[in-house]
DNA sequence: GTGGTCTAGACCACG
DNA sequence: GTGGTCTAGACCACT
Protein backbone atom coordinates (compact mmCIF):
# COMPACT_ATOMS: atom_id res chain seq x y z
CA UNK A 1 0.00 0.00 0.00
CA UNK A 2 2.52 2.20 1.14
CA UNK A 3 6.34 2.65 -0.70
CA UNK A 4 9.07 4.26 0.60
CA UNK A 5 12.73 5.17 -0.42
CA UNK A 6 14.81 5.30 2.53
CA UNK A 7 17.73 7.11 -0.50
CA UNK A 8 15.46 9.91 -0.74
CA UNK A 9 16.97 12.14 2.19
CA UNK A 10 13.59 12.56 3.68
CA UNK A 11 13.27 11.31 6.91
CA UNK A 12 11.40 7.73 6.41
CA UNK A 13 8.42 8.55 8.96
CA UNK A 14 7.41 12.16 6.78
CA UNK A 15 7.27 10.09 4.01
CA UNK A 16 4.63 7.60 6.08
CA UNK A 17 3.16 10.65 6.82
CA UNK A 18 3.03 11.81 3.43
CA UNK A 19 1.86 8.74 2.23
CA UNK A 20 -1.11 8.72 4.16
CA UNK A 21 -1.96 11.80 3.85
CA UNK A 22 -1.96 11.52 0.20
CA UNK A 23 -4.38 8.49 0.85
CA UNK A 24 -6.55 10.48 2.18
CA UNK A 25 -5.99 13.63 0.01
CA UNK A 26 -7.07 11.67 -3.03
CA UNK A 27 -9.50 9.21 -1.40
CA UNK A 28 -7.50 5.73 -0.81
CA UNK A 29 -8.78 6.30 2.79
CA UNK A 30 -11.79 7.62 3.55
CA UNK A 31 -12.85 8.98 7.38
CA UNK A 32 -12.94 5.89 9.59
CA UNK A 33 -11.24 3.35 7.49
CA UNK A 34 -8.51 1.41 9.23
CA UNK A 35 -4.67 1.97 8.78
CA UNK A 36 -2.59 -0.65 8.48
CA UNK A 37 -1.45 -1.63 12.13
CA UNK A 38 1.96 -0.51 13.04
CA UNK A 39 3.80 -3.76 13.38
CA UNK A 40 2.60 -5.20 9.77
CA UNK A 41 3.24 -1.57 7.71
CA UNK A 42 6.35 -1.34 9.90
CA UNK A 43 6.97 -5.46 7.85
CA UNK A 44 5.79 -4.65 4.71
CA UNK A 45 8.43 -1.47 3.85
CA UNK A 46 11.20 -3.34 6.16
CA UNK A 47 11.34 -0.50 8.48
CA UNK A 48 11.42 -0.67 12.23
CA UNK A 49 7.90 -0.40 14.60
CA UNK A 50 9.35 2.49 15.90
CA UNK A 51 9.46 4.65 12.99
CA UNK A 52 6.14 3.95 11.69
CA UNK A 53 4.75 4.95 15.53
CA UNK A 54 6.45 7.90 15.40
CA UNK A 55 4.77 8.78 11.87
CA UNK A 56 1.31 7.24 13.16
CA UNK A 57 1.42 9.54 16.55
CA UNK A 58 2.81 12.85 14.82
CA UNK A 59 -0.36 12.19 12.11
CA UNK A 60 -2.41 12.08 15.43
CA UNK A 61 -1.07 15.06 16.61
CA UNK A 62 -1.98 16.46 13.59
CA UNK A 63 -5.58 15.22 13.75
CA UNK A 64 -5.41 13.36 10.54
CA UNK A 65 -5.57 10.10 12.41
CA UNK A 66 -7.50 8.42 15.22
CA UNK A 67 -5.83 5.31 17.45
CA UNK A 68 -7.69 3.70 19.71
CA UNK A 69 -5.97 1.39 22.18
CA UNK A 70 -5.97 -2.52 21.11
CA UNK A 71 -7.87 -1.48 18.02
CA UNK A 72 -5.66 0.39 15.76
CA UNK A 73 -5.35 3.72 13.97
CA UNK A 74 -8.07 5.18 11.41
CA UNK A 75 -8.64 8.22 9.56
CA UNK A 76 -10.18 10.90 11.18
CA UNK A 77 -13.54 12.19 10.58
CA UNK A 78 -12.17 15.32 9.15
CA UNK A 79 -8.85 14.54 8.07
CA UNK A 80 -8.96 15.82 4.71
CA UNK A 81 -9.61 19.02 5.72
CA UNK A 82 -6.83 18.45 8.39
CA UNK A 83 -4.52 17.57 5.35
CA UNK A 84 -5.63 20.48 2.90
CA UNK A 85 -5.23 23.23 5.64
CA UNK A 86 -1.24 22.14 5.54
CA UNK A 87 -0.73 20.99 2.22
CA UNK A 88 -1.40 24.50 0.05
CA UNK A 89 1.45 26.33 2.45
CA UNK A 90 4.15 23.25 1.82
CA UNK A 91 3.49 23.60 -1.94
CA UNK A 92 3.98 27.48 -1.90
CA UNK A 93 7.19 27.18 0.04
CA UNK A 94 8.30 24.43 -2.58
CA UNK A 95 7.61 26.34 -5.45
CA UNK A 96 9.49 29.29 -3.84
CA UNK A 97 12.45 27.45 -3.72
CA UNK A 98 12.23 26.12 -7.03
CA UNK A 99 11.46 29.56 -9.11
CA UNK A 100 14.40 30.39 -6.62
CA UNK A 101 16.63 28.46 -7.93
CA UNK A 102 15.11 28.63 -11.89
CA UNK A 103 15.87 32.35 -11.49
CA UNK A 104 19.46 31.80 -10.62
CA UNK A 105 19.53 29.86 -13.48
CA UNK A 106 18.84 32.81 -15.65
CA UNK A 107 15.13 31.93 -16.07
CA UNK A 108 13.25 35.39 -16.01
CA UNK A 109 9.02 35.07 -15.34
CA UNK A 110 8.25 34.89 -19.43
CA UNK A 111 10.78 31.84 -19.31
CA UNK A 112 8.91 30.57 -16.51
CA UNK A 113 5.74 30.89 -17.66
CA UNK A 114 6.68 28.95 -20.84
CA UNK A 115 8.52 25.92 -18.60
CA UNK A 116 5.06 25.62 -16.43
CA UNK A 117 2.97 25.57 -19.92
CA UNK A 118 4.99 22.90 -21.52
CA UNK A 119 5.59 20.82 -18.18
CA UNK A 120 1.62 21.24 -17.56
CA UNK A 121 0.56 20.33 -20.85
CA UNK A 122 3.21 17.00 -20.67
CA UNK A 123 0.46 16.21 -17.23
CA UNK A 124 -2.22 16.89 -19.37
CA UNK A 125 -0.84 14.64 -21.80
CA UNK B 1 25.87 42.58 3.75
CA UNK B 2 24.26 38.56 4.50
CA UNK B 3 21.89 37.75 6.56
CA UNK B 4 21.49 34.17 8.67
CA UNK B 5 18.99 33.46 11.11
CA UNK B 6 20.38 30.33 12.62
CA UNK B 7 16.62 29.34 14.06
CA UNK B 8 15.48 28.94 10.49
CA UNK B 9 16.07 25.05 10.71
CA UNK B 10 18.27 26.09 7.54
CA UNK B 11 21.95 24.81 7.62
CA UNK B 12 24.02 28.16 7.83
CA UNK B 13 26.19 27.05 5.09
CA UNK B 14 23.08 26.75 2.93
CA UNK B 15 21.53 29.53 3.89
CA UNK B 16 24.63 31.63 3.04
CA UNK B 17 24.86 29.71 -0.09
CA UNK B 18 21.45 30.96 -0.97
CA UNK B 19 22.18 34.48 -0.27
CA UNK B 20 25.42 34.76 -2.38
CA UNK B 21 23.21 33.30 -5.58
CA UNK B 22 20.39 35.86 -4.58
CA UNK B 23 23.00 39.02 -4.96
CA UNK B 24 24.21 37.13 -7.85
CA UNK B 25 20.81 37.38 -9.19
CA UNK B 26 20.13 40.44 -8.03
CA UNK B 27 22.93 42.06 -9.29
CA UNK B 28 24.38 43.26 -5.99
CA UNK B 29 27.29 41.05 -6.85
CA UNK B 30 28.78 41.23 -10.58
CA UNK B 31 30.91 38.79 -12.35
CA UNK B 32 34.04 39.02 -10.53
CA UNK B 33 33.19 41.21 -7.45
CA UNK B 34 34.85 39.95 -4.84
CA UNK B 35 32.96 38.42 -1.98
CA UNK B 36 33.90 38.85 1.34
CA UNK B 37 36.56 36.89 3.12
CA UNK B 38 35.62 34.02 4.68
CA UNK B 39 37.35 35.03 8.04
CA UNK B 40 34.80 38.54 7.91
CA UNK B 41 31.94 36.92 6.75
CA UNK B 42 32.36 34.37 9.75
CA UNK B 43 32.90 37.63 12.04
CA UNK B 44 29.79 39.62 10.71
CA UNK B 45 27.62 37.05 11.13
CA UNK B 46 29.20 35.14 14.14
CA UNK B 47 29.97 32.19 13.09
CA UNK B 48 32.97 29.95 13.13
CA UNK B 49 34.86 30.83 9.40
CA UNK B 50 34.60 26.73 8.92
CA UNK B 51 31.07 27.17 8.26
CA UNK B 52 31.31 30.31 5.82
CA UNK B 53 34.58 28.40 4.18
CA UNK B 54 32.25 25.26 3.42
CA UNK B 55 29.57 27.61 2.14
CA UNK B 56 32.26 29.17 -0.12
CA UNK B 57 33.63 25.19 -1.21
CA UNK B 58 30.42 24.08 -2.30
CA UNK B 59 29.55 27.17 -3.99
CA UNK B 60 33.07 27.27 -5.70
CA UNK B 61 32.06 23.39 -6.63
CA UNK B 62 28.26 24.71 -8.60
CA UNK B 63 31.01 26.99 -10.54
CA UNK B 64 28.89 30.18 -8.56
CA UNK B 65 32.55 31.38 -7.32
CA UNK B 66 35.95 31.19 -8.42
CA UNK B 67 38.35 31.01 -5.19
CA UNK B 68 41.94 31.85 -5.10
CA UNK B 69 44.58 31.42 -2.35
CA UNK B 70 45.47 34.27 -0.82
CA UNK B 71 43.35 36.92 -2.66
CA UNK B 72 39.63 35.47 -2.11
CA UNK B 73 36.85 34.45 -3.46
CA UNK B 74 34.96 36.31 -6.68
CA UNK B 75 31.63 35.93 -8.44
CA UNK B 76 32.21 33.46 -11.43
CA UNK B 77 32.21 35.29 -14.83
CA UNK B 78 29.94 33.41 -16.12
CA UNK B 79 27.42 32.68 -13.27
CA UNK B 80 24.59 31.61 -14.37
CA UNK B 81 25.20 31.73 -17.52
CA UNK B 82 25.38 27.98 -19.09
CA UNK B 83 22.75 26.27 -17.84
CA UNK B 84 23.22 23.04 -15.32
CA UNK B 85 21.83 20.24 -17.68
CA UNK B 86 21.69 17.70 -14.79
CA UNK B 87 19.57 20.46 -12.25
CA UNK B 88 18.01 21.68 -14.62
CA UNK B 89 16.81 17.93 -15.06
CA UNK B 90 16.06 17.49 -11.68
CA UNK B 91 14.01 21.26 -11.52
CA UNK B 92 12.29 20.20 -13.97
CA UNK B 93 11.19 16.81 -11.99
CA UNK B 94 10.31 18.88 -8.66
CA UNK B 95 8.13 21.11 -10.94
CA UNK B 96 6.16 18.43 -12.24
CA UNK B 97 5.63 16.70 -9.18
CA UNK B 98 4.70 20.32 -7.66
CA UNK B 99 1.72 20.87 -10.82
CA UNK B 100 0.73 17.51 -10.62
CA UNK B 101 -0.07 18.27 -6.97
CA UNK B 102 -1.66 21.63 -7.86
CA UNK B 103 -4.06 19.97 -10.24
CA UNK B 104 -4.95 17.52 -7.34
CA UNK B 105 -6.07 20.55 -5.32
CA UNK B 106 -8.44 21.96 -8.15
CA UNK B 107 -5.75 24.83 -9.61
CA UNK B 108 -6.53 24.82 -13.63
CA UNK B 109 -3.57 25.96 -15.51
CA UNK B 110 -4.60 29.52 -15.55
CA UNK B 111 -4.95 29.51 -11.57
CA UNK B 112 -1.47 27.80 -11.73
CA UNK B 113 0.34 31.09 -13.84
CA UNK B 114 -1.43 33.44 -11.42
CA UNK B 115 0.18 31.19 -8.33
CA UNK B 116 3.42 31.37 -10.03
CA UNK B 117 3.21 34.95 -10.90
CA UNK B 118 2.39 36.17 -7.22
CA UNK B 119 5.07 33.58 -6.19
CA UNK B 120 7.46 35.19 -8.54
CA UNK B 121 7.03 38.99 -7.36
CA UNK B 122 7.25 37.68 -4.04
CA UNK B 123 10.76 36.53 -4.53
CA UNK B 124 11.52 40.13 -6.67
CA UNK B 125 10.80 42.16 -3.40
CA UNK C 1 40.70 -1.90 4.48
CA UNK C 2 41.65 1.72 3.55
CA UNK C 3 44.62 3.12 3.87
CA UNK C 4 46.24 6.35 3.95
CA UNK C 5 49.46 8.28 3.89
CA UNK C 6 49.58 11.36 5.82
CA UNK C 7 52.71 12.48 4.45
CA UNK C 8 51.50 11.88 1.06
CA UNK C 9 50.73 15.76 0.14
CA UNK C 10 47.25 15.16 -0.82
CA UNK C 11 44.50 15.58 1.40
CA UNK C 12 43.18 12.55 3.29
CA UNK C 13 39.64 13.25 2.25
CA UNK C 14 40.71 12.98 -1.02
CA UNK C 15 42.77 9.70 -0.87
CA UNK C 16 39.62 8.37 1.03
CA UNK C 17 37.84 9.05 -2.10
CA UNK C 18 40.46 7.72 -4.28
CA UNK C 19 40.38 4.21 -2.36
CA UNK C 20 36.75 4.27 -2.28
CA UNK C 21 36.39 4.26 -5.92
CA UNK C 22 39.17 2.00 -6.51
CA UNK C 23 37.78 -0.49 -4.02
CA UNK C 24 34.39 -0.36 -6.48
CA UNK C 25 36.25 -0.25 -9.35
CA UNK C 26 37.77 -3.48 -8.62
CA UNK C 27 35.16 -5.25 -7.39
CA UNK C 28 35.89 -5.29 -3.36
CA UNK C 29 33.15 -2.95 -3.29
CA UNK C 30 29.68 -4.32 -4.71
CA UNK C 31 26.54 -1.95 -5.87
CA UNK C 32 24.80 -1.75 -2.34
CA UNK C 33 27.24 -2.78 0.13
CA UNK C 34 27.95 -0.75 3.13
CA UNK C 35 31.11 1.27 3.92
CA UNK C 36 32.41 1.27 7.21
CA UNK C 37 30.47 3.94 9.09
CA UNK C 38 32.20 7.14 9.47
CA UNK C 39 33.28 6.63 13.53
CA UNK C 40 34.66 3.54 12.50
CA UNK C 41 36.79 3.92 9.49
CA UNK C 42 37.98 7.75 11.13
CA UNK C 43 39.08 5.14 14.28
CA UNK C 44 40.94 2.40 11.80
CA UNK C 45 42.80 5.52 10.02
CA UNK C 46 43.41 7.64 12.68
CA UNK C 47 41.75 10.41 11.65
CA UNK C 48 38.71 12.77 12.97
CA UNK C 49 35.78 11.82 11.81
CA UNK C 50 35.29 14.96 10.59
CA UNK C 51 37.49 14.10 8.09
CA UNK C 52 35.80 11.19 6.77
CA UNK C 53 32.58 12.61 6.82
CA UNK C 54 33.89 14.93 4.05
CA UNK C 55 35.01 12.52 1.97
CA UNK C 56 31.40 10.86 2.07
CA UNK C 57 29.67 14.10 1.74
CA UNK C 58 31.38 14.60 -1.35
CA UNK C 59 31.34 10.84 -2.73
CA UNK C 60 27.60 11.29 -2.31
CA UNK C 61 27.63 14.50 -4.38
CA UNK C 62 29.70 12.89 -7.04
CA UNK C 63 27.01 9.66 -6.72
CA UNK C 64 29.79 7.60 -5.66
CA UNK C 65 27.69 6.12 -2.72
CA UNK C 66 24.62 6.55 -1.07
CA UNK C 67 23.94 8.03 3.11
CA UNK C 68 21.08 6.77 4.73
CA UNK C 69 21.02 8.84 8.05
CA UNK C 70 21.06 6.36 10.95
CA UNK C 71 21.28 3.62 8.72
CA UNK C 72 25.05 4.28 6.95
CA UNK C 73 26.95 5.01 3.92
CA UNK C 74 26.41 2.33 0.71
CA UNK C 75 27.59 1.85 -2.71
CA UNK C 76 25.76 3.68 -5.13
CA UNK C 77 23.17 1.05 -7.36
CA UNK C 78 24.63 2.45 -10.49
CA UNK C 79 28.08 3.18 -9.44
CA UNK C 80 30.48 4.62 -12.65
CA UNK C 81 27.51 3.55 -14.83
CA UNK C 82 26.32 6.84 -16.09
CA UNK C 83 29.36 8.75 -17.20
CA UNK C 84 29.91 12.07 -15.83
CA UNK C 85 29.45 14.81 -19.25
CA UNK C 86 31.04 17.63 -17.07
CA UNK C 87 33.58 14.98 -15.59
CA UNK C 88 34.48 13.47 -19.03
CA UNK C 89 35.11 17.03 -20.97
CA UNK C 90 37.48 18.20 -17.97
CA UNK C 91 39.81 14.55 -18.43
CA UNK C 92 39.64 14.83 -22.38
CA UNK C 93 40.88 18.58 -21.98
CA UNK C 94 43.56 17.00 -19.65
CA UNK C 95 44.59 14.00 -21.83
CA UNK C 96 45.15 16.58 -24.82
CA UNK C 97 47.50 18.66 -22.74
CA UNK C 98 49.07 15.32 -22.12
CA UNK C 99 49.13 13.98 -25.27
CA UNK C 100 50.64 17.23 -26.62
CA UNK C 101 53.72 17.23 -24.31
CA UNK C 102 54.42 13.80 -24.86
CA UNK C 103 54.63 15.16 -28.91
CA UNK C 104 57.22 17.19 -28.09
CA UNK C 105 59.36 14.60 -26.47
CA UNK C 106 59.04 12.73 -29.39
CA UNK C 107 56.21 10.26 -28.53
CA UNK C 108 54.70 8.46 -31.60
CA UNK C 109 51.26 7.08 -31.00
CA UNK C 110 53.18 3.98 -30.96
CA UNK C 111 55.46 4.96 -28.14
CA UNK C 112 52.49 6.93 -26.33
CA UNK C 113 50.11 3.19 -26.65
CA UNK C 114 53.30 1.44 -25.29
CA UNK C 115 53.43 3.83 -22.55
CA UNK C 116 49.45 4.29 -21.34
CA UNK C 117 49.50 -0.19 -21.60
CA UNK C 118 52.20 0.06 -18.84
CA UNK C 119 51.00 2.41 -16.95
CA UNK C 120 47.03 1.05 -17.29
CA UNK C 121 48.98 -2.63 -15.96
CA UNK C 122 50.28 -0.77 -13.09
CA UNK C 123 47.03 0.52 -11.80
CA UNK C 124 45.63 -2.95 -11.77
CA UNK C 125 48.19 -4.14 -9.47
CA UNK D 1 55.58 36.49 -22.81
CA UNK D 2 54.16 34.35 -20.29
CA UNK D 3 50.46 33.70 -19.08
CA UNK D 4 49.49 32.85 -15.70
CA UNK D 5 46.04 31.35 -14.92
CA UNK D 6 44.94 33.02 -10.99
CA UNK D 7 42.15 30.78 -10.74
CA UNK D 8 43.43 27.51 -12.08
CA UNK D 9 44.27 26.45 -8.92
CA UNK D 10 47.18 26.13 -9.50
CA UNK D 11 49.93 28.17 -7.71
CA UNK D 12 51.12 31.08 -9.57
CA UNK D 13 54.94 31.09 -9.10
CA UNK D 14 54.57 27.24 -10.41
CA UNK D 15 52.87 28.47 -13.53
CA UNK D 16 55.93 30.65 -13.76
CA UNK D 17 58.14 28.25 -13.19
CA UNK D 18 56.68 25.66 -15.71
CA UNK D 19 56.61 28.44 -18.68
CA UNK D 20 59.83 29.28 -18.22
CA UNK D 21 60.72 25.25 -18.21
CA UNK D 22 57.83 24.90 -21.42
CA UNK D 23 59.78 27.70 -23.03
CA UNK D 24 63.09 26.52 -22.80
CA UNK D 25 61.99 22.98 -23.73
CA UNK D 26 60.50 24.27 -27.15
CA UNK D 27 63.39 26.48 -27.77
CA UNK D 28 61.77 29.74 -27.08
CA UNK D 29 64.69 30.00 -24.80
CA UNK D 30 68.04 28.97 -25.44
CA UNK D 31 70.78 28.84 -23.29
CA UNK D 32 72.43 32.25 -21.97
CA UNK D 33 69.05 33.81 -22.74
CA UNK D 34 68.22 36.46 -19.81
CA UNK D 35 64.42 36.04 -18.77
CA UNK D 36 62.78 39.25 -17.76
CA UNK D 37 63.40 40.81 -15.10
CA UNK D 38 61.67 39.88 -11.61
CA UNK D 39 59.68 43.28 -11.87
CA UNK D 40 58.84 43.84 -15.26
CA UNK D 41 57.33 40.25 -15.55
CA UNK D 42 55.83 41.03 -12.14
CA UNK D 43 54.14 44.09 -13.59
CA UNK D 44 53.23 42.43 -16.74
CA UNK D 45 51.45 39.33 -15.29
CA UNK D 46 49.99 41.80 -13.11
CA UNK D 47 51.38 39.95 -9.62
CA UNK D 48 53.26 40.65 -6.81
CA UNK D 49 57.15 40.48 -6.89
CA UNK D 50 57.15 38.51 -4.30
CA UNK D 51 55.68 35.71 -6.15
CA UNK D 52 57.98 36.10 -9.52
CA UNK D 53 60.87 35.42 -7.31
CA UNK D 54 60.00 32.83 -5.82
CA UNK D 55 59.86 31.11 -8.68
CA UNK D 56 62.86 32.03 -10.09
CA UNK D 57 64.71 30.95 -6.73
CA UNK D 58 63.32 27.91 -7.00
CA UNK D 59 63.89 27.45 -10.94
CA UNK D 60 67.83 28.25 -9.91
CA UNK D 61 67.39 25.99 -7.50
CA UNK D 62 66.66 23.06 -9.95
CA UNK D 63 69.63 24.43 -12.09
CA UNK D 64 67.17 25.80 -14.98
CA UNK D 65 68.28 29.24 -14.55
CA UNK D 66 71.42 30.87 -13.11
CA UNK D 67 70.74 34.91 -11.50
CA UNK D 68 73.58 37.07 -11.07
CA UNK D 69 73.09 39.67 -9.25
CA UNK D 70 72.87 43.11 -10.69
CA UNK D 71 72.04 41.74 -14.11
CA UNK D 72 69.76 39.33 -13.66
CA UNK D 73 68.44 36.11 -14.49
CA UNK D 74 69.43 33.70 -17.74
CA UNK D 75 68.57 30.18 -18.86
CA UNK D 76 71.38 27.51 -17.79
CA UNK D 77 73.72 26.34 -20.29
CA UNK D 78 72.38 22.61 -19.78
CA UNK D 79 68.47 23.78 -18.62
CA UNK D 80 66.82 21.39 -21.65
CA UNK D 81 68.30 18.66 -20.05
CA UNK D 82 67.53 19.24 -16.53
CA UNK D 83 63.74 20.25 -17.73
CA UNK D 84 63.56 17.01 -19.37
CA UNK D 85 64.68 15.02 -15.94
CA UNK D 86 61.98 15.71 -14.24
CA UNK D 87 59.17 15.96 -17.19
CA UNK D 88 59.02 12.55 -18.24
CA UNK D 89 58.14 11.81 -14.17
CA UNK D 90 55.26 14.15 -14.17
CA UNK D 91 53.58 13.36 -17.28
CA UNK D 92 53.37 9.94 -15.97
CA UNK D 93 51.78 10.59 -12.60
CA UNK D 94 49.18 12.91 -14.33
CA UNK D 95 48.94 10.34 -16.90
CA UNK D 96 48.51 7.73 -13.84
CA UNK D 97 45.49 9.93 -12.35
CA UNK D 98 43.68 10.31 -15.32
CA UNK D 99 43.66 6.70 -16.43
CA UNK D 100 42.25 5.99 -12.76
CA UNK D 101 39.53 8.35 -13.53
CA UNK D 102 38.73 7.24 -16.56
CA UNK D 103 38.51 3.76 -15.52
CA UNK D 104 36.43 4.04 -12.69
CA UNK D 105 34.20 6.15 -15.40
CA UNK D 106 33.88 2.54 -16.83
CA UNK D 107 36.80 2.76 -19.16
CA UNK D 108 38.72 -0.41 -19.31
CA UNK D 109 41.83 -0.84 -21.15
CA UNK D 110 40.44 -1.60 -24.90
CA UNK D 111 38.44 2.03 -24.76
CA UNK D 112 41.25 3.99 -23.39
CA UNK D 113 43.12 2.86 -26.23
CA UNK D 114 40.29 4.13 -28.60
CA UNK D 115 40.02 6.95 -26.97
CA UNK D 116 43.72 8.05 -26.69
CA UNK D 117 43.86 7.03 -30.71
CA UNK D 118 40.83 9.68 -31.51
CA UNK D 119 42.31 12.50 -29.32
CA UNK D 120 46.11 11.48 -30.93
CA UNK D 121 44.26 12.00 -34.56
CA UNK D 122 42.83 15.70 -33.32
CA UNK D 123 46.00 17.09 -32.38
CA UNK D 124 47.32 15.96 -35.74
CA UNK D 125 44.71 17.57 -37.63
C1' DG E 1 46.24 39.22 4.54
C1' DT E 2 43.96 35.01 1.92
C1' DG E 3 41.74 30.07 1.59
C1' DG E 4 42.62 24.76 2.61
C1' DT E 5 42.94 21.29 5.83
C1' DC E 6 42.74 19.00 10.08
C1' DT E 7 41.76 18.14 15.14
C1' DA E 8 38.85 17.55 19.17
C1' DG E 9 34.84 17.94 20.87
C1' DA E 10 29.81 18.85 21.02
C1' DC E 11 24.70 18.46 19.95
C1' DC E 12 21.04 16.98 16.98
C1' DA E 13 17.80 13.94 14.28
C1' DC E 14 17.09 9.39 12.81
C1' DG E 15 16.53 4.28 13.22
C1' DG F 1 24.17 2.80 16.58
C1' DT F 2 24.14 6.13 12.28
C1' DG F 3 25.34 10.65 9.60
C1' DG F 4 24.80 16.12 9.67
C1' DT F 5 26.17 20.28 11.54
C1' DC F 6 28.67 23.47 14.16
C1' DT F 7 32.37 25.43 17.30
C1' DA F 8 37.01 26.69 18.58
C1' DG F 9 41.34 26.52 17.54
C1' DA F 10 45.48 25.17 14.98
C1' DC F 11 48.94 24.86 11.05
C1' DC F 12 49.99 25.28 6.27
C1' DA F 13 50.81 27.34 1.59
C1' DC F 14 50.16 31.26 -1.16
C1' DT F 15 50.04 36.42 -2.25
Amino acid sequence: MFRINPASGKAIYEQIMEQVKEAAWKGYLKPGDALPSVRKLALSLNVTPNTVAKAYQLLEKEKVIITIRGKGAFLAENASQEVDKGKMQEIKISLKEILSELRYEGYDEKKIASLIHEIYQDLEG
